[in-house]
Formats: structure tokens, C-alpha cells, sequence
DNA sequence: TGTACATCAGTGAACGCGCGTTCACTGATGTAC
DNA sequence: TGTACATCAGTGAACGCGCGTTCACTGATGTAC
């Protein structure tokens, strides 16, 4: 193959780049320059004639993550503009604490696929974990009711993730998701049924 | 060095798997077997005679890892048969959200800090899952009070211990832990505060 | 609009390196007498 | 208790392999006239 159009050129940049954000949030930032070349159908020597480095993939594929938030069920929350903020954050619950998002870390949260890898490397690019700290203070938000910040809220949605799938397949896996669905719909973390009329 | 007594033979194979269930939790189950002997002062070459695999080690550090949670303060769980089972479990829940545990994962929950790994191997080697599921229903279990069952709240405590990692250096990091201290120390997911006076 | 040439996205072999694992070797330990 | 020999825990070089990265090359694209 000789030289590719710059219109496909920056399509195939493009698919790098969503590729990874999906593959790592699935297999961790461990997946390989030359598996993810070969999942989009290019050979890996070409990677370096659009990224600088692994480490600056990395660093786009977790911005796209965060960015495509709003597109997914999963991945998304209640709007703030919407009226029915309640009703929107108990689909946003369920959707986070569901079987599917559960077995499709790829096309999930970046909060959940992508603590692992952050929580290990403790100097890691800085652009990074802003992005990641930084999507974490936007899903909290979310969450949040009347007196409570949504913090904690994401921590039990985060920990029933994290622990669903690292025991999927015991029946075990699905209690943990309904307790978690059970605490945060019953109860907003220290108060009663949250109450949005007035 | 020749050959070594077998009293010193065996106490060298705890401490390799001592030492890994330390530093897997702390870097993950990547960590090289060259990188396991150097900390111990041994060379890479001996792991053979202890172990068929690198495999076989993760099993028995993660096994480790479980049998030894009853000896720290953080990794242990309110005792059932002591009378002040609502002051111990909030002792745990401390030690759990604690600053220390979050930059000590070695010396921390196994279940926190093998969750990334069990999760990203789909058929990771049954024992180790299986291990870890027990692991799980017993935290959740010395967290239960009267009418739950404890598994929310290792939701949230695993989930803020994960975000908190990922988060280190940034405020959030100590925002999230007290958090989900506050959640969890105010009010039990679903009901008021616990009584356990008669 | 057509021709001549420079550009550069993608190819595929190669680099140094670290991985899990193997193996011939060493020499103190354990055992048989 | 002392000697002779077999055992085997640990050593360190080597294996094949996959990693991130580099590079000479290809040939269609983009541009200058």
C-alpha cells in the first residue's frame, strides 16, 4: 500500500484512537501497539506516523473516553437542564449496575475501565489523570441530590463494577450489583428517599 | 552459593510468596518473577525448584494475601463473636478509608487489590477466582448488620479505596474517602442508625 | 486540463530489551555405613 | 562419631517470544507548472 488520502489518514488516526480508548478499557493499557494495529486491519509500523508514543495514545484514547461519555447510556448521567433529574439519575444507576455494562467495559464507564491502570502508576503522565480526576468530579456531580455530592454514590457504583466483574460468572457477581442498586435507590447515602418536589 | 538446608529451603519459598502477595497487590500480578527474587535477594533461576509456574504463584499469593487479612487492622473485619460489633466495624471501615491504606495496597485488602486483575482475566485459573469469592463474601459478611448484608457496603468501601488510588496527589483523593466514610458511618444503606444496645 | 515531481501514510524487517522458562553446574546439606 | 557419596536449592547463562520503537522502502496523493 503507498501513500493513503489525508482525509483517510486522519480517518484511520481517528480509529486508532477509538479502538484504544475501547481495548484498554477492556484489557488494560497493557494491550500492545501491534495487537491494536492489527484489530483495525494496519500493521503497527505506521502508529508512529501519528502518535509520538505509546504514552501519548494512552493520553488521547482516555480524553476520548471521557469525551463520548454523553453518547452512551451506560457511560452517561442525568442532565442537569432536564426537569426530571431523579428519574434521570435512577436510569443512570441502572444502567451503570447492569449485566451488559457490566460485560462490556470497552463501551462503559472510563471511571471504572480505567482505575486500574491510573491507580498503579503513580507517576503517570499528568495530562492523564487530570482527565481522569477531572471526569470523576463530572459523574459525581451528576449523582448528586439534595445534600449529598454524588461521591459516595460513584463509589458504590464504582466498587459494585470493579467487583462484579473480577467475579463474573458466581452468582455472586449479580448480588453485588443488586445490593449496590438496592442501597443507592432505597437511599442517597445518609438521608431519606431523595425529593425533587417542591 | 551451594545447596541450602531445607529448613532455610522453605522459609525462602514463604517468603517469595509473602513477598508476592505483597507486591502484587501494590503493581499488579505483571510484576516479573526476575523483579519477585531480586527484592528477596535470590536469583531468578531458583523460582523453578519452588514452583511449577508463575502461575502457581499467583494462586498462593492471592491465598496468602486472604489468610493473612485477619492480622491488619486495615485488611480485618469487625470479629462475630465479640460483643461490640458495631464499634468494631466502624474501627474496620476507618482503617479501610484510611490515608494509610490507600498508599499501603501490599500491606491492604486483597479484595481491593487484586479486583483489576481478576477482572481483566476472563479464564483466569479457577482456584484464584474462587479464592477471591470467598474473600469477598466474608468482608461482606463481617460488614452485615441487621438487615443487609454488608455487600453495598464493600461496594462502596472498594470503590472509594480504587478511586482514592487512582486519585492520589489531587484533593479529590481525601474528598472521596470521607465521602464514603460519611455514607457508611451515618447511615447503613437503607436504614437508620445501626442499634446494636438491647 | 495534463504532465513531472515532491510528499508522506502505511509496510515489514529489524533494533534492544525484558519476559517466563530451561538447564548445566556448584557445593553445602542430608544420608548411609 | 567419622567418612563417602548422593541429593538438590540456588546460580547465571541461555532459549524463544513479544514488547515499544526505528527505518529504508513503496507508491498513491498532492502540488507546481
Amino acid at each position: 500500500m503507498g501513500r493513503v488520502s489525508r482525509a483517510q489518514a486522519q480517518e484511520n488516526r481517528q480509529r486508532v484512537v477509538a479502538t484504544a480508548s475501547r481495548m484498554f478499557r477492556e484489557k488494560g493499557t497493557a494491550v500492545s501497539v501491534a495487537d491494536l494495529m492489527k484489530t483495525i486491519g494496519l500493521t503497527h509500523g505506521g502508529f508512529y506516523k501519528q502518535f509520538a508514543s505509546k504514552d501519548d495514545l494512552v493520553d488521547e484514547a482516555i480524553a476520548h473516553a471521557f469525551a463520548e461519555q454523553g453518547t452512551h447510556s451506560a457511560a452517561a448521567g442525568p442532565d442537569e437542564a432536564s426537569g426530571e433529574h431523579e428519574a434521570a439519575r435512577q436510569k443512570m444507576i441502572e444502567g451503570y449496575l447492569s449485566a451488559w455494562h457490566r460485560d462490556h467495559p470497552g463501551d462503559g464507564c472510563p471511571v471504572s475501565g480505567f482505575a486500574a491502570d491510573l491507580g498503579r502508576e503513580p507517576d503517570q503522565a499528568a495530562r492523564s489523570r487530570d482527565l481522569y480526576i477531572n471526569g470523576v468530579r463530572n459523574r459525581a456531580a451528576r449523582l448528586a441530590t439534595g445534600d449529598d455530592d454524588g461521591m459516595a454514590q460513584l463509589c458504590t457504583l464504582v466498587g459494585a463494577l470493579v467487583l462484579a466483574r473480577a467475579t463474573r460468572g458466581n452468582p455472586i457477581s449479580e448480588e453485588l450489583l443488586q445490593a449496590a442498586h438496592t442501597a443507592l435507590t432505597q437511599n442517597t447515602t445518609g438521608q431519606y428517599e431523595p425529593q425533587d418536589t417542591d
